[in-house]
Formats: C-alpha cells, sequence, structure tokens
DNA sequence: CATAGACCTTCCCATCATTGGAAGGTCAAG
DNA sequence: CTTGACCTTCCAATGATGGGAAGGTCTATG
C-alpha cells in the first residue's frame, strides 16, 4: 500500500502522513525498492486513531501520548482518562472565553444601527480605551 | 515618545508595533535623529484601537478594515455592523463545533473508569474507525 | 516498446499572530 | 565615563496544514 492509499484508507492525507512520520508521531515506514512508503493494515490503524484525535481536537502531542498508551495493553486507564480531561478542560475554557468575547460583541452590534448614517457604536467602543464593558 | 512608551500605553508589545509598521496596519513610524520611533498621541490612540479589537478577536485583516471605517467620518455604520456580525458568525460557529467536540468527550470520558486497570473505552473509540458517536 | 499521466520522492515556502534572541547602536543617571 | 536600560534590524520558531517545483517511478494503452 503506497501513500495516497493509505491516505485514502486513513483520512490523513498523504502530506500530513509524512509530517507525522517526520515529527515521529509514526514509525519511518517501510520501503519498497524504488523507495516509495510502503503501508499495512496496522499502519493504516494508527493512522485512523489519529485521524479520529486530531479530529476531537487532540493535539499531536497529546496524541503521541495517547498512541503509547494504546499500544502499552497494560495502561491504566486512569493515565488515558487524565489526557482526555485536560483536553476537556481546555476546550471549556476556549469556549467560555469566546462565549464572553461573543457577549461583547453581540451587545456592540446590537447598539449599532449598521444603516447609512455614521455614527457606530462599535468604532467608538474599539476607540475610547478599554472599558471592561 | 519611543517604542517602549508606546506599548505601556497602548498595551501593544514593542514587538508587535513593529510588526504592525511592516504589515502596514500602521503608518511608518517618524524617527529621532538617531533612528529610533517616535511616537505621538494619536499613535497611541490607534494602537489602543487595534489592541482592543485583537482582544475581541477581530483579525487583523479586519482591523485593518476597521480602521479604515474609524478613519472616514462620513463611513456608514453599515459597514462596520456586517464587519462586527461576520466576525460575530465566525465565533459562534467555532462555539459550535467546540460544544460538538466536547460533547463526545465528555461521554468517552464518563465512560471510562479511570482507575488501575486498563480497560478503556476512551482508547476504544479512538481506535474503531470513525463512528460518529 | 514507447509514451502519457498519475503517482511517488525531497525540499522549500506560506499561513497567522506572536515571541525569542543575537549583534550592535543610543540614551540617561550616577 | 561607565553601566544598564533602552533602541535598531535580522533571523528563527511556534502548530498543523497546504501549495508547489523538480525529478523519479509505475501502469495502462496505443
Amino acid at each position: 500500500m503506497n501513500i495516497g492509499s493509505a491516505a485514502k484508507a486513513s483520512g490523513v492525507s498523504a502530506k500530513m502522513i509524512r509530517y507525522y512520520e517526520e515529527i515521529a508521531l509514526l514509525p519511518a515506514a517501510k520501503r519498497t525498492a524504488s523507495g516509495y512508503r510502503d503501508y499495512g493494515q496496522s499502519d493504516v490503524h494508527r493512522l485512523q486513531f489519529i485521524h479520529r484525535a486530531r479530529d476531537l481536537g487532540f493535539s499531536v502531542e497529546r496524541i503521541r501520548l495517547l498512541l503509547q498508551l494504546w499500544n502499552d495493553r497494560k495502561r491504566p486507564s486512569r493515565e488515558v482518562k487524565s489526557i482526555a480531561t485536560a483536553h476537556i478542560a481546555e476546550v471549556e475554557d476556549q469556549i467560555r472565553r469566546m462565549q464572553g468575547l461573543l457577549k461583547t460583541l453581540r451587545h456592540l452590534a446590537d447598539a449599532c444601527d449598521g444603516d447609512g448614517r455614521p455614527h457606530c457604536p462599535i468604532l467608538e467602543d474599539l476607540a475610547e480605551q478599554g472599558r471592561a464593558h
């Protein structure tokens, strides 16, 4: 299986497969006589794991840890859960931060008539130094 | 006022002030005889505007537009509002996407005992190819 | 068997906003 | 006059990804 087929089978682009190999998230692939990378079923499985974890927003570094635990059949589930929990906390933080922004932004947008006249509370707010608002 | 004072007064780091000048978000600053950048009150005001807009999550390119409108005393508020509205929509999208992630992540974390035993639904889910779940 | 075109390889560059640091010049207080 | 805190420019790195060039390989068809 060459890199293109592995990409199709796993949902990870060929570009990213090479990148993951470079940063040692994947072991260096076997090569054919002509130098093409050669993948097997277990490589695809690993790539699918990575793909799904990326979809869930895990960073590459956290995926590195998850892969190690995945390959360690005696890992305590505690360790996996703590990685997931840390990730959840970060996502929650980001959401909270953005909801704070949204509140302010909606407030400003609501106050702006959005018509042909120049008066605009949005610009006024940006200009008047950083009231918490 | 040198760049350090302007940074303190505006909340934008000296590094970023130079960068904003480089990308023409700011006009090139006047220079003293020895080559130091020299800022006045209106420069600081503009920097404060940028600072506040960045805090609200506006991209540099949108801030570029906002600054143009800010400097145009005859702009229609409609144009300002549409920039803000586009930004709001993007933030809302991101929040929705992350809330979707959270739901899945919490589900997985809840299913994992997080104890000393190896059984772990989180890893199982990542390994079993991308069910929507 | 030759050729086309769809692959593959490596290498470099760009993104976005920001920070870090090196090497060297300037300013102000002691 | 020295010291230390500034300033200057230039280069590099971040994280994950995509784009593209230059060149080699594979395969199907004429």
